[in-house]
DNA sequence: TAAAGCGGTTTATAATATAAACTAAATTTC
DNA sequence: GAAATTTAGTTTATATTATAAACCGCTTTA
């Protein structure tokens, strides 16, 4: 049986993943609500997913506010369409 | 976002209940090859399946050899269906 | 200027997964 | 027929993970 990518075997982690696979570019505070996330939960998930090269993480400004805009990789992308190629065999769908 | 069923949001038992909706009835060596998993993580995963009523899990003899035998419940479908329809979610299929 | 809010990060804790060590019975080997 | 090996698991210890709580620096508001 296939390995399931145990980084994108999470459920925040797939959350936001598969948020950035539709939407080009979130910021922190939208995958915190899309996902009804709590802020250190989500803080830590982002950071090992930017580590394993899945995502980018940017800090800039808006006026004077912080905001961490995330972005999905290719790397991310294709591990994430590997992941669902897996979990298909475990459900059989 | 709904939420994914943590008890099936596990390699293994996802696998072992993957197999179990397929297959009517399995005993615990032919889980155990087929998931490719050890002894010791196949039973404690098991038990937890047990636990919340998703399977079945009866000792018996073939001859003077024991023989645990696994079968899915009613509720372990339900469940099993509701958390591939909830996985849909995540992964836009 | 004190207090409350925003956008996070760090840290502590609880839950989970997993393998290693063990057990008890049966089978094989010498 | 006793010792060693295998089989079918269970228990226990450990590493990993997920999660929330506590914290921090900056900004806005009262």
């Amino acid at each position: 049986m296939k390995e399931l990518n145990p980084l994108l075997h999470s459920q925040l982690r797939l959350a936001v993943m598969s948020i950035l696979m539709n939407v080009e570019e979130a910021d922190f505070v939208y995958l915190k609500e899309k996902t009804e996330s709590t802020a250190g939960n989500l803080s830590v998930q982002l950071d090992k997913l930017v580590n394993a090269g899945y995502i980018t993480a940017t800090k800039g400004f808006v006026g004077k506010k912080t905001r961490t805009v995330c972005h999905i990789t290719a790397q991310g992308r294709a591990a994430f369409e590997e992941y669902v190629e897996a979990l298909k065999d475990y459900l059989n769908l």
